[in-house]
DNA sequence: GTAACGATCCTC
DNA sequence: AGGATCGTTACA
């Protein structure tokens, strides 16, 4: 089990970057308590050219700050009023463009994801390279993934709905 | 200042 | 199927 801290791991394309995540390991150091789980599926969000991403068109707002920096940012952002949602920032600054962890090992949604991990709203903005709270680790395996659409975007395009940028650890 | 809504989850 | 619950956003 290996962290990786190789920021061109981080600054790849987002689809790839969703794909690589997939069976890869999360481990966070908070308050005390280090939590480890496999992620078990992600969501790539394209940018300004993607209806169901937060920077479609272009937005930069206080909130998507985050995703407007360097590959390796962490943006986390509060949903419905009491749901932490945690991503990955890809690609490099001014491309706004993110990996929603969408489930680990033991937690079937993104936000008990996140509750299980601890994660917090400081985390936000930080990077993930070399960052004591939380990291990402390698077990050095060959992981398989599905693909299908995306959760919970009704508000995006029939396009953007149907495309398949979710992806499964197969098991 | 104010109102509407949302990348969800839990309990009927 | 519906309610919880509040930060972010857009608009006045």
């Amino acid at each position: 089990m290996k962290v990786i801290n190789d920021l061109n791991f981080f600054t790849a394309p987002t689809i790839m970057l969703a794909q690589n995540l997939v069976g890869k390991w999360i481990e966070t150091n908070i308050c005390g308590k280090t939590t480890r789980a496999q992620i078990t599926e992600t969501e790539a969000y394209l940018g300004i050219t993607d209806t169901a991403c937060h920077t479609f068109g272009g937005k930069h707002t206080p909130r998507t700050e985050p995703m407007w920096q360097i590959g390796g940012t962490i943006y986390i952002y509060l949903i419905y009023g009491m749901h932490l949602m945690l991503n990955i920032v890809s690609e490099s600054a001014g491309k706004p463009e993110a990996v929603l962890i969408r489930a680990v090992a033991g937690a079937n949604g993104p936000a008990k994801a996140t509750k299980l991990l601890n994660i917090t709203k400081n985390l936000n903005g930080q990077s993930i390279i070399n960052n004591s709270q939380i990291k990402i680790l390698d077990d050095g395996k060959i992981y398989h993934f599905t693909t299908a659409p995306r959760v919970g975007i009704s508000y995006a395009s029939a396009k953007d709905q149907a495309a398949h940028l979710r992806f499964c650890l197969k098991t």
